[in-house]
DNA sequence: TAGATCAGTGTAATCGATTACATTAAGCTT
DNA sequence: AAGCTTAATGTAATCGATTACACTGATCTA
């Protein structure tokens, strides 16, 4: 009935002992006799006590919390990684702050700044390789903000752990498949250029097409990874005199944008033009054709990417702890790749 | 190059303050002078001051933060109105808790109970409608615990704001679109049936056709929302000796598995079958043929529930608070619906 | 001009849990 | 049995920002 709130000195009335023992009763069991903590744990429970999280942070000097960067939480590829986030921090007792880094709030480093600060955060996991470069160089201070790995995109200078998936590797499965199925003119839509995981991805296609000595590839085209773009990207293709009899696209999503609009205007997938995505996202096995795509296990980088934080935060880091995770990826064929007849 | 953190008392000793004037100059700069403010400012500056955001939540008894219970991050569903949710929260100078009410760390009410608790968060945001009842009834402690509102689906005991879609008229809008262009056997694939979206929708749906005199639908399965459960809906239409001539799928990522397997066994959308989704999710309109569907607005969802609990944090909340805020649907014709010939 | 008002600032209490250090009592050693 | 070790508990300092209350001096009122 009372509106007070019930601190840990009202438990340690009930019953009858110190505050000191209530602490440890509940937080260090063993270190209390079986008695005094089947009547701490009976007070608590009959008191309602619920521990004050804000007055353990300030004393532990910790926060239990880790803070995410995201650039953009509607796109399913970042949620996936999100959610493997999500449920490795659970794991090892960490909850996670959601921090949108594309919100206008937040498009100075200075509102981004705050979070860089252990009584935010035990550490931070970023998501967005774009992030101001001020934020990193500057406003991140060795041993006094918490530690910070990238889990997925990342930033020039390699002084944080990260996690990623083989983007070169991924784009060098998608062209050797391409020109394994005898195609000679292979375009590419690419990420938006500024974008780590575009020019990786460029750079591993543009090097498969070398080594096979096909060239750089007739048609190269930006996009932004949205399906929209795919369907600009194709509206273009269209005008092409030439057309390719294959593209690869570094996303799904702009593949699938791609393949509907040529499907839309006549063009058949894969007759006419075969189509490679990236991600391998849900919905790739379900489109009509099917889409042949680089598979990559977006839960486990969110994972791996609590484990290295955690690595960091418990200081068991490895010596080589900041040279990147590269996780695998796998060419997964389906219906709209096809030999050139 | 000390290692000891900055607080405020460093910065008053710098700027020849007491603790008391750098903390009002930071927080409401209007209450000190002019030249005060800007030595107090400098001061921060140059000593590198970031505040500690847990002495700030234990004094001020509060924790700038909202808590968020998410079913299913990897669901895009989820992820579009938890992105309404962050802008929103940003907008309100909030910060979000992400918590996965799936994730087996969290599966019983004990784990989740300590986030009901106004240490953890100024307010709380529920999307999942099936979480332990004993969690709200027991432990949630009117006046104590901080407000909770559901931002889209709800529990019975309606004694919480809620923001949620007009699923009902949303399934009367599909229906009655198939019944307008001539069907008279329709059939549903519903969502797990003890999910209220899926009830909701179902209950829709059958007004509608009752209004029509058309009866009960000839053929009801129950999914799960996912896109597999819209493939094995499909596997089963195929067994059936008199097909319905179209379907009402409760999420359009049933309807999409759905089609697909249809099309795979040569079943023409809409020539065969016409189909109906709900949601209205970005590939909808550029799965082939693009699919009829019943727009809500996700993003749209995560603010208004933001800003019912808002008004329920300040205290601003009006009278009848508590009756459901119902968003609009809107049916969006494309190419999965035809007139039946 | 005495008294009231007010803006600006300082002093010190406060939020609630943790933990260093002190204390007590019980068990052990020789 | 005196002295030592150890386990269990208590006392009180501590984490860092906010804010109630007190104080000062300046401006205003009658």
């Amino acid at each position: 009935m009372s509106r007070k709130t019930i601190t840990i000195k009202d438990v340690a009335r009930f019953a009858g002992v110190s505050t000191a023992t209530v602490s440890r009763a509940l937080s260090r069991p063993s270190s209390v006799t079986p008695a005094t903590r089947k009547s701490v744990l009976e007070a608590a429970q009959s008191t309602g006590y619920q521990m004050n999280q804000a007055a353990r942070n300030l004393r532990k000097q910790q926060s239990g919390a880790i803070v995410v960067f995201v650039p953009d939480l509607s796109n399913p590829f970042f949620s996936h990684i999100l959610s493997g986030i999500e449920a490795a921090a659970a794991r090892n007792d960490k909850s996670v702050f959601l921090v949108n880094t594309y919100s206008p709030q937040n498009d100075n480093a200075d509102a981004l700044a705050r979070y860089l600060s252990s009584s935010w955060a035990d550490g931070v996991i970023i998501l967005d390789g774009s992030l101001p470069k001020d934020l990193l160089q500057n406003r991140y201070v060795p041993g006094v903000s918490p530690p910070v790995v990238f889990g997925c995109e990342w930033s020039p200078p390699d002084k944080f752990p990260s996690v990623r998936t083989d983007n070169r590797r991924g784009a060098k499965l998608a062209i050797d498949h391409l020109i394994g199925l005898g195609h000679k003119n292979i375009g590419h839509v690419t990420g938006p250029l500024w974008n780590v995981l575009s020019t990786e991805r460029l750079a591993g296609a543009n090097a498969a097409l070398a080594a096979h000595a096909a060239g750089l590839p007739a048609w190269q085209c930006e996009g932004d990874f949205s399906m929209a773009s795919g369907t600009q990207a194709a509206t273009q293709y269209l005008t092409l005199d030439t057309r390719p009899t294959a593209v690869f696209c570094a996303s799904d999503t702009m593949a699938i944008g791609f393949m509907s609009e040529l499907i839309k205007n006549g063009v058949s997938v894969p007759d006419d033009v075969s189509v490679v995505g990236f991600d391998d996202i849900d919905i790739a096995e379900r489109f009509i054709p099917a889409l042949t795509t680089i598979h990559q296990h977006r839960e486990h980088l969110g994972e791996s990417a609590v484990n290295l934080l955690m690595n960091a935060i418990n200081g068991n880091a490895a010596d080589d702890a900041n040279a990147p995770l590269v996780l695998p990826v796998e060419l997964i064929i389906r219906d709209s790749t096809k030999a050139i007849s």
